[in-house]
DNA sequence: AATTACACCAACCGCACATGC
DNA sequence: CGCATGTGCGGTTGGTGTAAT
């Protein structure tokens, strides 16, 4: 039983997208607008699933992508960020303009989660100890003493979480940190069997500031009273966005705290 | 020069939530 | 309220380039 896929995939072409096929595809949501994917291909005449048009668009032809390397301080919010949120890819994008969630999910999976798991203590300040960026380190010497990755397929067969939207209420009612996150603090082991360097939001979190914390998706509960005190762990987004505010600087940073707003409300 | 192994990343997949009827 | 559909999300796959052997 289950749901009808989201389109025939008879007669519809995959993989990597022409340049054409992005031609039209930009041109059609110049002229249309974001949304009803569905019928975006039937509309724009493009042998694609909608799913497929709205991700390449998302993640690919949005004018506001920022393209390129990521760099040592967008890396470093990364880790920071992952520390407190885990695996909410979408979250960390809203918080890092011009990134997708996907960019920074394969750039944490390629990049950050080997360095992090490597450098147990101190893995916030991974951009400061090798500034010239993943891509300059060697390969291989790593590489010598891992697995490959179907001796690791095979070894590790553990409960993978099926993928859950994150919103306010969903968490609130799914309590839905159990689904990526085992373990009260790094070192642990996650669902999928690979080390976790990152806490669990809620083994830093009283109750009642899990409530609040939730309630506000995850951001400082600065409207009910707590005054942005530090060593609250539910205002560590705060002091995150602040520092990385500063390395913005400009009208990014206006758009960062904008879109940190929107969060919070 | 040929082969192998791996890193990287775009794209795909399946599920869950949101929304409209 | 229940169903169907649209959309968003996170995990996974597979193609490609490159370094090592």
């Amino acid at each position: 039983m289950g749901r009808a896929p989201c389109c025939s995939k008879v007669g519809l072409r995959r993989g990597p997208w022409s340049i054409k096929e992005d031609d039209i595809l930009i041109s059609y949501i110049q002229q249309h607008g974001e949304g009803h994917w569905r019928s975006v291909p039937k509309k724009s005449g493009l042998l694609r699933c909608g799913k497929s048009c709205r991700l390449r668009w998302m993640n690919y032809l949005r004018p506001d992508i920022k393209r390129g390397n990521i760099s040592p301080d967008e890396e470093d919010l990364i880790v920071r960020m992952h520390s407190l949120l885990g695996n909410r890819w979408s979250l960390m994008a809203k918080l890092l303009p011009g990134r997708t969630d996907n960019e920074i999910k394969n750039y944490w999976n390629s990049h950050l989660s080997k360095r992090v798991s490597d450098a147990p203590t101190e893995p916030t300040r991974a951009a400061e100890t090798n500034p010239s960026g993943p891509k300059s380190a060697p390969k291989r010497p790593i590489d010598k003493i891992e697995l490959t990755k179907k001796k690791k397929k095979q070894m590790v067969k553990v409960h993978q979480p099926k993928a859950v939207r994150v919103s306010r209420f969903s968490i609130v009612r799914n309590n839905s940190f159990d689904s990526g996150v085992s373990g009260a603090e790094g070192g642990l082991t996650s669902s999928s069997g690979t080390a976790v360097k990152y806490l669990d939001v809620r083994s830093v979190l009283e109750d009642d500031d899990i409530h609040d914390v939730y309630q506000l998706g995850y951001g400082c509960n600065t409207s009910m009273g707590e005054g942005g005190d530090p060593s609250n762990p539910s205002c560590k987004l705060d002091r995150i966005l602040e520092e990385y505010k500063q390395l913005l600087k400009g009208d990014s940073g206006s758009q960062l705290e904008s879109c940190y707003d929107s969060l919070r409300t």
